[in-house]
DNA sequence: TAGCTAGTTAGCAATATAGCTGACAGGAAA
DNA sequence: TTTCCTGTCAGCTATATTGCTAACTAGCTA
């Protein structure tokens, strides 16, 4: 039994699919204009691009014969507050804007206290 | 030829593994230790420790027949600055506390002023 | 010395992953 | 209809990963 995140990691740890995502977050696109920049064959990105789809990362609509990607970015936001949550580990005092993480409820508040 | 990203979320992308960073976030401490929680054979745990170590997020030390695992951060703060440059993507202003990652120079400035 | 504790190494099995090719499907265009 | 474009699916190979056990090493302790 595989939990999200252990597909989101599984997903970003390889280098082909960071492209992706990071091609994705410039906007919505098709598979050809994915897999163009790459020399793999055009299977094996939609084999990458299911990979994503599954950790949650891409979802796809239709759209006369192509299946435009977009990348969702809840799982992403997910890891990165996994990773952030360790934060304090990397950063010498506790009150930087680095609380973020300790409690993002926390966080939450202040933001909305402040309007930051 | 692995990037360092590719084995850093490759190795958060195992739940056995990322416990044992939560278990190292609180302090160093032995390998009988790091296994003690888990139903798997401690060689396997020394394998995860290797995975993490090879990724960089674990050194290591020697005291008498122990082999101290510590937890380095570096990677972890590496792996969040990449999902965290997508930051914008799940959030609706820029202005936020969002900044964080635009502002690592300003972290570091802050680093350098507090005299680390 | 002998034995205990902590840990690594070697080797095996099962499964997953990343790449490929070849064949197919659905919609647009000729 | 035929053809092309955009993909998917099935199946193959090679390699990596995760788990195990058995056997070993290194250092402490009796």
């Amino acid at each position: 039994m595989k939990t999200n995140l252990d597909r989101v990691f599984s997903a970003l740890a390889d280098p082909t699919r960071r492209r992706i995502v990071a091609r994705l977050a410039r906007g919505e696109t098709t598979v050809m204009d994915l897999a163009a920049p790459f020399k793999l064959a055009q299977p094996t990105i939609s084999k990458h691009i299911k990979v994503l789809e599954r950790a949650g990362l891409v979802s796809r609509g239709r759209a006369a014969q192509t299946r435009p990607c977009r990348l969702e970015p809840a799982p992403l936001r997910a890891a990165m507050e996994w990773t952030g949550s360790y934060r304090r580990l990397w950063e010498d005092s506790f009150d930087r804007l680095g609380v973020f993480l300790d409690s993002n409820a926390q966080a939450q508040k202040k933001e909305n206290r402040s309007g930051r």
